[in-house]
RNA sequence: GGUCUCGUAGUAUAACGGUUAGUACAUCGGGUUUUCAUCCCGACAACGCGGGUUCGACUCCCGCCGAGAUCACCA
């Protein structure tokens, strides 16, 4: 397979969503499949929309998921800088081309020249195309004169390794601005001049831009260029309506996930299966899996809606995967900053993260759900009296059964099954049901709408605890 | 409005002219000695509409409807 180069061309503007990381993932596994490159570049023409610190937000949004670029910033490379706004050199050296060759001209309409034309267009409903309104005498391109490539309209074929054969007549074609007043290049100009020089083999980008595409093709043209494959991704839909999801519907940062416990391998599980399968039914797969399996041609063409509820179940079995196969030292050295704030050893934590981790959604569930494992749970005894199974006995009874257990458990070695075998005993002796007298215990532990099964939390609070606990709800009974 | 794209259950998808339209999430029901969860079993639920082509259309063609993208000195 020939090698790709690929790249991930965000814009420093702020965080990495949910509804754009994707445009990283696909060209990342591309670039890998085929033992090629994956080039971060930042495109940060747009000064006025710069955020300072987003591209460190960017590189580590990347880190996280396990998608180190081969060329960009930090790494540098062959094809330095990769920043726009340090490459203006190119971008004029490669418009006064255009200007040789009488593709582009100084254009020295004023904003508001601009929008009345624009407006006259709209009064007469007719589409509003820049070439109709071309200057006559044009300056002498220099920078502060924004300079527009001349377009000549005519019809474009070309195709799209997504969306398939695609075709518009000339009326898209226009004058768009390739330099700004401010000597940066727009994105559309600046692109085309980035990739042929980067050696980009693959455009992998949103579908917005496929109305674009004649003008790109016309630039290519007027330079000479062999333009790259494009690949235009659908969408990701927000949970609600029908549109793309963005910030404004409350996309979280990616790195937000990572905050609330979210494994890596989940998050690049899930996304990379929005919006393409490999038809088959698997649904888990790893990060090598997918770039073995990853293919193109099975990109959806259709946008797909983000469900966060999907992504947490297999949140929960990637934290179910990693605990069976690598073990529960792996898992544990994921949940550093996830515990209640609390001192216990890495010895106790492993232990009660072995009989809870098959409740996890999210890493982050540690800190509500072990509480008890690590401080006394206050007393409530609303919870025991009125609970389901227990509010049918007298508290007298309930003090009764109590007294039996702690009398049975301190008699009982302290261990899983030793314990089991005694709690079993004891229902036979005070003739109880499971669910009555395990319930009482279990909340008298625990003062916790849920928790690991009895014998296991038993043997993990450990035998002084355990008894302690038991005891206090008999005194308070 | 012009141009372009998309249309299988609530959601993500499979099917590439012939299947009881498969799978997963969600939902509902059941099972695994308590709870919550895991795991297992089961149920509900879809080809936007209308014409063609064909012995036969989710699959091919046309029209309609619906949804989206784009028409910036933003990317």
């Amino acid at each position: 397979m020939e090698k790709a180069i690929t790249r991930f061309a965000p814009s420093p503007t702020g965080y990495i969503h949910i509804g754009n990381v994707r445009s990283a993932i696909y060209p990342y596994l591309v670039a890998k499949q085929t033992g090629g490159k994956m080039i971060l570049r930042i495109e940060d023409t747009d000064r006025a929309r710069y955020v300072e610190g987003a591209t460190e937000l960017i590189e580590d949004t990347l880190k996280w998921l396990g998608m180190n670029w081969d060329e960009g910033p930090e790494v540098g490379g062959e094809h330095e800088p990769y920043f726009q706004t340090e490459r203006q050199d190119h971008y004029i050296a490669w418009a006064k081309k255009l200007i040789a060759a009488g593709r582009a001209y100084a254009d020295p309409t004023t904003p508001e020249q601009i929008e009345e034309y624009r407006a006259k267009c709209n009064a007469e409903k007719v589409p509003f195309l820049y070439r109709n309104f071309r200057p006559e005498n044009t300056p002498e391109w220099e920078i502060g004169i924004p300079l527009r490539f001349k377009a000549e309209p005519k019809e474009y074929s070309w195709h799209d390794e997504v969306m398939g054969d695609m075709h518009t007549g000339p009326e898209v074609l226009d004058d768009i601005i390739l330099i700004k007043k401010d000597g940066l290049p727009t994105y559309n100009f600046a692109h085309i001049i980035d990739d042929e020089e980067m050696g980009v083999t693959h455009i992998m980008r949103g579908v917005e831009y496929l109305s674009s595409m004649p003008n790109y093709l016309a630039i290519y043209e007027a330079l000479g260029l062999n333009h790259p494959k494009f690949v235009s991704l659908p969408h990701i839909l927000a949970p609600q309506g029908n549109k793309k999801l963005g910030k404004r519907d409350g996309a979280k940062s990616v790195v937000e996930y990572r905050d609330d416990g979210v494994l890596p391998e989940a998050m690049l599980n899930y996304l990379a299966c929005l919006g393409w399968n490999d038809g088959t039914e698997q649904e888990i797969y790893t990060k090598d899996e997918l770039i073995e399996k990853f293919s193109i041609d099975k990109i959806q063409t259709s946008g797909a809606r983000y469900d966060e509820v999907k992504l947490l179940w297999m949140n929960g079995q990637w934290i179910r995967r990693i605990a069976d196969e690598q073990g529960i030292d792996a898992l544990y050295e994921r949940t550093t900053g996830f515990w209640p704030g609390v001192d216990a050893s890495d010895d106790y934590k492993k232990r009660v993260l072995a009989i809870i981790y098959d409740r996890l959604k999210v890493l982050s569930d540690l800190r509500t759900m072990t509480g008890y494992f690590f401080a006394d749970p206050k007393v409530d005894m609303s919870m025991i009296l009125e609970n389901k199974f227990l509010k049918k006995f007298a508290p007298a009874e309930l003090k009764e059964l109590l007294e039996k257990s702690i009398a049975k458990l301190s008699a009982t070695e302290w261990n899983a099954d030793a314990l089991q075998n005694a709690l079993n005993e004891l229902l036979a002796e005070t003739d109880k049901k499971p669910a009555e007298l395990f319930s009482l215990i279990r909340l008298s532990l625990s003062f916790a709408p849920f928790s690991p099964a009895l014998n296991l939390t038993l043997e993990v609070l450990g035998k002084d605890i355990s008894l302690k606990r038991l005891q206090a709800v008999v005194d308070n009974i």
